[in-house]
DNA sequence: CTGAAAGCGCTTACAG
DNA sequence: CTGAAAGCGCTTACAG
């Protein structure tokens, strides 16, 4: 039985002012055409009441709640904490209030979290979908409730998205390895339902053919949150015939990881191997080898698309769908070198 | 203009379904006392209007939202991030929404954070107090919101909390410094009108009294987001007549910080100088030289707090004001050694 | 400049 | 088993 809280209302306010509810509301709300001593009385009194609007009932016959709802992989990875920070401090300019939920990579979860945001009748959406599945977000669409995508997109539904063009920066960070004469570079790690890992690898195979080299098939096994997987496929991969010189990882976590195993091996960064990730987190420039990488503007990213959404809740809906690509970064570190002499 | 969005209601079905509201209503939320047949056609009828509930009319006569806003430092910052994500997990469980805002450390900020929480109605807060004002917090408990501190808390106000026993964690690790020989320690950073600076200070000077040993002022230069004032702090201490061998610095950030700044001076850690951190950050086992550090269960003061604040929500006020103490575990890596010989 | 009435989309007694 | 009415705390036309 939750306690009974006392909550000073408009009413109150109106009855102990003798004038009407729709007086102190007008009042409240710095409308014109109040008498002086009006107003003056109604605010004293409110004052007096403590008098704290009540966001719930004006959200009901306005029709606006002036929340938004953020669905992101992890709110405890600073990679999405990031993106979340960044929608968050756009929207506090915007006295919008921002509730968060995890989607764990898990669609059952991700449908549940997009559901209870509906029913709480959120303004708009940014979601960073798992991929698994299509039908919340398509939920979110049917109902005309904004919505910006980050990091991910469906391919064949145009949609509004915020993200980074992984293609042409892996393909980048690729020349820039053929450039220090790596021949056998491999892709590495993802999941290829992921946009992300799969336009890596996309970037990738087209740097190494506008080098005229040809592609290795790329290694899907999974993140850093799966690290047998990773293990057995990075054994595999140096077992073969024609070991790389060169391993392009999906991200930063699964770089460390790799690093570490091939360290550990009693192998050498760079000299033996290069290796290099995807996100640029904080520890990349601090470990044992420091960690080449892509940088991305995480925190612009969220606020890019609380920009947008903000933009597509009152309306305005000029060059839908956009897709916005933000600038990434490549970061040269001790992790790459020139491959092993033959 | 916002565009108008379509939205079965409860009504909408009644009339299609020729039934009152009530009736839908305690169809829709699964009471008894409902003719089969009646049920049956509502619950279809509600599914070809894909008709969704509106929390905000429920919550409006419920007074409760089912809602709970998460007021701390910087969402974006893992230490906090992990709480949030706690918190998340067993709110999601009771599909309660979390509403997060960063204070930045800003009381300003803060104040208004909280005041928009308070307008949205939310049925309780979790928040990290910045220290730098009561009033905000006060308000809250005030209007009988339920409130539940974590990480800090305020001297002379009996209120729920959840932490960890900075005190004893330092003096933990200052007896472990003590017993490989070290004599003269410093406690380093933070500022001093946060509970856990001033704790970790205590915890050091405790230790130290135990040890028959004097306890150095504590340089109180504040955390590695002011890296001017914590070099120049830091440059001073190491020209002082008695160098310090160790430095128990007041978090994880600073520690790194001051290590590479020693390293870069051409000191040796911890050959020449032990360096100790807190919070065990992500980084701090994979530094050039690890760090060693008090770890502290963030998921779990996040996840106890959610705990706590929901019990009190339903009117469970048993042990309050409760303070609820998790433990912290040492974590001795490279950063720290022996003193030098003499 | 101010008030009475209706309504936002629900739930809650109260009848029947 | 079902319905009519009132009410949650606001805002919005509409009168005056």
């Amino acid at each position: 039985m939750p306690l009974r809280k006392y909550r000073a209302t408009i009413k109150d306010i109106a009855t102990r002012t003798g004038v009407s509810a729709n007086t102190v509301s007008r009042t409240l709300r710095g409308l014109p055409h109040i008498h002086p001593e009006t107003r003056q009385r109604i605010l004293e009194v409110a004052k007096q009441l403590n008098y704290k609007r009540n966001l719930l009932a004006r959200s009901l016959v306005l029709k606006r709640t002036e929340s938004v709802g953020v669905v992101i992989t992890d709110t405890s990875n600073p990679n999405y904490s990031r993106i979340i920070r960044g929608v968050e401090d756009y929207l506090y300019q915007h006295n919008i209030n921002l509730m968060v939920s995890s989607s764990i990579g898990d669609e059952v979860r991700e449908r549940s979290v997009i559901d209870l945001f509906l029913e709480r009748a959120v303004d708009g959406m940014i979601v960073t979908p798992t991929m698994k599945s299509f039908a919340a977000i398509e939920e979110i669409v049917r109902r005309h409730v904004p919505l910006v995508l980050t990091n991910r997109y469906f391919k064949g539904h145009p949609m509004d998205a915020v993200r980074v063009d992984n293609v042409n920066s892996i393909k980048r960070l690729t020349h820039y390895l053929l450039d220090l004469g790596h021949e056998r570079i491999v892709y590495f790690g993802g999941h290829e339902y992921v946009t992300t890992a799969e336009d890596r690898y996309v970037g990738y195979r087209k740097a190494m053919q506008e080098a005229r080299r040809k592609p290795a098939p790329a290694v899907f096994c999974g993140t850093a949150r799966e690290p047998d997987k990773v293990n057995r496929a990075l054994v595999k991969l140096l077992r073969g015939k024609s070991r790389p010189t060169a391993i392009l990882c999906y991200n930063d976590d699964l770089a460390v990881e790799v690093m570490h195993r091939l360290l550990d091996m009693g192998l050498s960064v760079p000299e033996d191997i290069s290796v290099a990730g995807f996100d640029d987190i904080d520890m990349a420039a601090m470990l044992r080898v420091p960690l080449t990488t892509v940088a991305q503007p995480t925190y612009l990213i969220g606020r890019k698309a609380a920009e947008l959404l903000l933009r597509r809740i009152n309306g305005d809906m000029a060059d839908f769908p956009q897709q916005i690509l933000l600038e990434t970064n490549i970061m040269v570190r001790a992790s790459t070198g020139p491959p092993p002499a033959r």
